[in-house]
DNA sequence: AATAGTGATGCATTTTTTGCAACGCCCTTA
DNA sequence: TAAGGGCGTTGCAAAAAATGCATCACTATT
């Protein structure tokens, strides 16, 4: 698609800030660039860039048309994608933006069982919290979101969402392991495993804390799950999980699950979707469907 | 915008059916043109045009791009639209398909008091009947829709609807003048001036009929209101039209109009609204805006 | 005051696109 | 069956556009 090259030019000086940085990142001198700008600039009578003795930053009409470009292009992918699928091709890639808690074992086996049937398709995973999934989207870095209790949804089109309440893992010999259900003040007795308040099944904990007056004592807080995994934890410690991102071999490992009351702790959701008003890829609509059927089949 | 006239050369060849042709119009060697789609088929991987002995014709990727193109253009306008709006001019086209009913003097009025605050706007309008107004829209022949019944709103975004009951035209010494509100059977009594099944007020009008048993005599019927204008009617005769297509100097041609009973003729809608999932131009966007607000006074 | 960074520009070179002419194909017509 | 006219395609030379190089003017930092 040579024809669009000058969009991905216009991109690139506004990621770079600089002509000549970005120039040289897209392999060119710096003033074939600089000359392609300033002929759009001159087609679309306007400039894009305010020049700034530092570089060059984007101007409102820039961010106008940067939108546009960033629309073009990713639309321009999905009628490959569309043109591709008719030949009878799986081909393509499917990009996923998912807060932390989607990065455990379910997604990835979508993705393997994906993937067995379409060799040809590939998968790009990025993590983002919850309050960025929805931006990422925006910014066309990926064609499919995966959030759990997301901050807003404004340009979100939800395709499927999927109740997820907040279990407490704990060892099998723990004192509360005998319950069927857990009241928050039972597990505020015990020394807690957090992650930070990015995440969103802390987000529910603390805010029905505040709510319930309890005090939640964390012996040890990451914004990384990687970490805490890594943490050997001590038989007393509880840690929080939603069914999605708690692993299957819990069992064995002599672990188990235990619901925490929704009265304590309201049950999030996992939402699943895409940016509103876009058509997405095919190889990205198809596994889309494979996971909230699946969602649907396991947890709903 | 030199960049998308590939595009541009794709969309004249599909219209032309020929390259020979397309190259005519548009005004270059069919070689070049020739090289140029070769070039577009090399890059996306794939034939768009199947070559026919007598010209070639879009197969179903080409379909695909070509509504990727139509989309591309049409929101590069707005683009630009929105770009010059943001230095404070007030530039640009507003295009229009309206239904027949929607042709008489309230639009009209309502560009002229559009155009007297911004001389820069020029207008387009396009008379589709109720039935390919959205298609029209579909084909991005025009940016803003306003039908009188439509029969599908599958991808039309409505932004404001009214209701538009049918009113009985008549002469002032007719005798049904001094009613305040008309029954169908009455009107079938006198002589009919209808519009053909292609206007959405003779659809209501005859559905209706049907449904009650009344057979309507119709001395002349047209398409074209056009040609019932300049038809000259008889004292007896009786036509049909809503509110927002009356002309304002009813009275003073000694006429007036007569509602009929919503129980025999239900109250039929104008749609007015756009695309779904576009965004407009800021002209058609703000004129869009200034329709609705006097339908509203107006009629509402 | 010197330096290192920025975007802009004149000029020669390279790359791309275009126009011209001709070819091979298929359908219609004589 | 042969001739003619329409079609898309292609080789080659000319025209046009894009690029690289060197350089300028400017500004913030050192």
């Amino acid at each position: 698609m040579r024809h669009l090259l000058p969009y991905k030019y216009v991109e690139e000086i506004a990621k770079a800030g600089s002509i000549r940085k970005a120039a040289e990142t897209l392999a060119i001198t710096p003033s074939a660039l600089n000359r392609r700008l300033l002929t759009i600039e001159d087609e679309l009578g306007v400039q894009i860039f305010e020049r700034l003795p530092v570089g060059v930053r984007l101007n409102t009409a820039g961010e106008i048309l940067l939108e546009h470009i960033r629309n073009q292009m990713s639309d321009m992918e999905r009628v490959k994608s569309q043109i591709a699928d008719l030949s009878g091709q799986r081909r393509g890639t499917v990009s996923i933006v998912t807060s932390p808690e989607l990065q455990g074992s379910f997604l990835a086996g979508e993705v393997l069982k994906y993937q067995s049937e379409f060799p040809g398709v590939t998968f790009q995973i990025t993590q983002k919290f919850r309050g960025e999934v929805e931006q990422a989207l925006i910014e066309h870095q990926a064609d499919i979101g995966i959030v759990y209790e997301p901050t807003k949804l404004a340009d979100f089109q939800t395709l499927y969402n999927l109740v997820q309440p907040v279990y407490c893992i704990m060892e099998k010999s723990h004192p509360l392991a005998a319950k069927k259900s857990l009241r928050l003040y039972e597990c505020a007795e015990f020394p807690l495993i957090l992650t930070d308040k990015t995440w969103g099944v802390r987000n529910l904990l603390s805010q029905s804390a505040i709510r319930l007056g309890i005090n939640l004592r964390a012996v040890i807080q990451s914004d990384s799950r990687g970490f805490l995994n890594n943490y050997g934890r001590t038989s007393e410690q509880l840690s929080f999980d939603i069914p999605i991102n708690i692993p299957e071999n819990l069992d064995e490992r002599g672990m188990l699950a235990v619901p925490i009351n929704p009265l304590d702790v309201p049950e999030g959701f996992v939402f699943v979707g895409h940016l509103k008003g876009r058509t997405i890829p095919v190889a990205s609509a198809r596994f889309l469907e494979q996971v909230t059927t699946q969602m649907a089949g396991q947890f709903g």
